[in-house]
DNA sequence: AAAAACTAATTAAACGTTTGTTTAGTATTA
DNA sequence: TAATACTAAACAAACGTTTAATTAGTTTTT
């Protein structure tokens, strides 16, 4: 789906309100004022304030597919090294559409069998076989040890990065880094994740205890 | 505060409703019709929806105070055992009230400034205090390592539990638990998230790399 | 002990807003 | 001129809250 300026704009703002006020809180006279569009211009292109979320999720998802996958293809690196990859291609992801991100999760907690929920089920199916591939790898090669729980791993992960995005602004207090400018504080943010996760997923995946 | 059935009845209601709907996406009318009273009693027990959802925090915040503190006290225990404890403690929480665990992370999410949500991070700044001092014990006792990034520690602890919690349904499902009944499951689930985070922290606080 | 006065609990109905969506008409563009 | 883009106004439904009236239970007065 391609869609013109206004749309794209309409798309944008709505994805930051649904973020910051929730789906419910959130009227389409706010977007349609925020985004400096007619209020019946988003029935207009979008037919309902559910179609356009949809086109929320449309837009978030659409180039989301096959970006673990060329990782599995390069032999050269060690099982580690692909994992911690993976892990910084996670972060990434989800560091860059953080606002999508909290739609996203709210979804997941709130409807439970929805187009979307199945969606967002989907797509982590698919990236969990795509992780216990990689572990497999490892454990053949005899770097990775046995009874590794791919479930947990990918909740630990998910769940650790979520976390942290969603209390960015406890963690900026905390670590009295309220002065920081936005951009540098997300750099600080990316960089202590990615150590951390990765430090974590080393444990699990090769010290014998 | 003390309520009387009727009112107790109210706010279980309520919170069943905010954890599966949403704030917003709960009416008051909802509540009304599910907890099987008159609409207008909702304003005449508690002034208002708002009101009704602090009642709501009131109640399962009450108790909840506190309940680390005794760990500290116990000076019998090796460092990483009192971790272990913690550990226990929290998942057991968060198992037990899962609906208002759902209400609260949500709430984090949008109202960055409400009285609600300064309430959780005032209790998270608190807890985090006490995992410090516990920390520092074993780090004195020459047992866990230095430079321990305590933060990204209660986010993980807290991040892969809520996400466990959330997303159970598909845990279920993954792991082919379908069939399973549901006080079992959640056995099986706590066993499993208490044998995860133990390992974890046992890595992150002991391994030097 | 009976009657009256008072308090709290409960109800159906109505209140004024806000909601998402539609309509009917106007401007713009190709 | 035909199609598309756009607008102000209106729509009915749902919302949180309030009202006025009724019931039930307790206290006070006679």
């Amino acid at each position: 789906m391609e869609y013109n300026d206004k749309q794209q704009q309409i798309i944008s703002t709505a994805e930051k309100l649904f973020a910051s006020n929730g789906f419910d809180g959130t009227s389409v006279r706010d977007i349609a004022t925020e985004a400096g569009v007619n209020l019946a211009m988003i029935s207009y292109y979008f037919g309902s304030k559910e179609k356009l979320m949809q086109a929320v999720f449309a837009m978030r998802t659409e180039h989301m597919r096959l970006r673990f996958q060329t990782l599995l293809e390069n032999k050269d690196l060690a099982p580690l090294q692909k994992v911690y990859l993976l892990v910084d291609d996670y972060i990434d992801k989800i560091l860059e559409q953080q606002e999508f991100h909290k739609i996203m999760m709210r979804e997941q907690m709130i409807n439970k069998n929805s187009a979307i929920a199945l969606m967002i089920c989907e797509t982590k199916k698919r990236n969990m076989e795509l992780i216990k591939k990689l572990i497999n790898e490892g454990q053949k090669a005899g770097q990775f040890k046995k009874n590794i729980d791919v479930m947990l791993l990918m909740t630990t992960l998910i769940g650790t990065t979520s976390q942290l995005v969603t209390t960015q602004h406890f963690y900026r207090e905390v670590s009295n880094h309220q002065d920081m400018p936005d951009d540098e504080f997300q750099k600080h943010l990316k960089k202590k994740l990615s150590t951390h996760l990765k430090s974590l997923f080393k444990a699990l995946l090769t010290y014998e205890n």
